[in-house]
DNA sequence: GTTTTCTCACTTGTAGGATGACTCCATAAG
DNA sequence: CTTATGGAGTCATCCTACAAGTGAGAAAAC
């Protein structure tokens, strides 16, 4: 095969998402501001330098992120009230690695609580979902499959029984967040079983509603999941 | 004044609105299922009766919600189950529903921990800051005021010391959805000094690296702000 | 002077054409 | 068999044209 140069894999960054960036970034800054009325279609595509379809199309993605509201003849406007802007956070941090670090500590901030409120205020119809969850985990597991699926509801369900929507929708976006890269990550057998297992422990102390169980299961559990090398000081 | 009638108010729906609509409802019923591959934009423009802009700006609202794939070149996929679709449709009404009481306990459970890992790694500088801040706390409040500036100023540079983005952003979000209610509730004299000296606590524990005094600190306080009423269980 | 109506400029909503870029696959050339 | 080539299909982006909605100020009516 002939020479081939190293080609730099190009992101194709599409038109309308680099403008979704900038916008995003002149809200963030707080050079706009809500209620603020953004300049017209036609005014944004010529600072740009782009077309009037792709600014709609911009406009479109900030739409359906609750960050800006269109309304025809007047024109469009910034609505980013702090909760909306949560989401758009967490997914910019997870694009530089640097961020990665810290939403693994937020994550060992807020899902021992978590698991304690859970232990707290979990009903009987969640207690049985969640065994239900484990049970499909299991065979997944057994069947020689990642069960990374499972291992994303079981927290969620966990974060459903603690009875706050505020943190349950926070966890959502975290693990979210961290989605791709838990599934880049290959596990070995090993892994996925003890990790597994402590899922079973987590759930014990949620049922008796031992709290600190729940807790330190819950840290030691996240501390495998995290490094492979747990480290308890 | 004249009788008026009450007008229904019109929704106006976009003709994107309706065909994200559409979509999201195939991939609910399950006739659009994971990988499969929607019909070409002009197929679709011609089987709504729609132009390809309005697909097109479907398309991007479908994208940024994680429903579906573009790539140039091949088509646009479903990338969303049925199953993955409930999250997103909770959090709209968790938008609406969410309590300030959630928001609170959000907060309980994120600052002890950011306390704590300030009380670990806070910079001399910052502790100067944080110092820096205190006194202007206590002449606002020997003046009369509110001191409530100098408040959120010293729980964001304690985040800020604890050195991470994530959590920092977090907890600026949630003061701020905090704020106007916290200006709402007229406190008295007596509870701003209180909390006034709680803080002193807290960056005492801090200064020290003491984390359990810095996290029991930060409990109390927070209690303090919270309820007016402590409950210490 | 006051109120109502109308006009017009501006903005978003939508349709559809033209062109470029990319992917895939069948087919031809080696 | 391997490698090029080319064409069909598709998205990406630009453009123009017009419809529809809003708001403000001019004009008209009182």
């Amino acid at each position: 095969m002939a020479i081939e140069p190293q080609l730099q894999v190009v992101r194709r960054v599409r038109v309308y998402e680099e403008i979704v960036s900038q916008i995003t970034s002149l809200i963030l800054s707080g050079d706009f501001t809500i209620g603020d009325k953004l300049p017209s279609e036609r005014e944004l595509g010529e600072r740009f330098g782009v077309g009037r379809n792709s600014v709609r199309e911009a406009t479109r993605a900030l739409e359906s992120a609750h960050l800006v509201e269109t309304r025809q003849g007047e024109g469009t406007f910034i609505i980013a009230t702090p909760d909306s802007l949560v989401p758009v956070l967490s997914a910019r941090i997870s694009e530089e690695a640097s961020g990665v670090h810290h939403l693994f500590e937020a994550r060992r901030v807020l899902e021992p609580q978590i698991a304690a409120l859970a232990a707290e205020r979990a009903a009987a119809a969640e207690l049985r979902e969640l065994d239900r969850i484990l049970v499909r985990q299991r065979k997944e597991v057994e069947a020689g499959g990642s069960g990374i699926e499972e291992d994303t509801q079981f927290h969620m369900a966990l974060a459903g029984a603690a009875k706050n929507e505020f943190l349950e929708k926070l966890l959502g976006t975290l693990l979210a967040s961290l989605r791709e890269l838990r599934e880049r990550s290959v596990r070995r057998m090993s892994d996925r079983i003890r990790s597994h297992e402590t899922h079973l422990k987590i759930l014990d102390a949620v049922k008796k509603g031992q709290e600190k169980d729940a807790v330190a299961n819950m840290i030691s559990h996240l501390l495998e999941i995290e490094g492979g090398e747990v480290n308890p000081e």
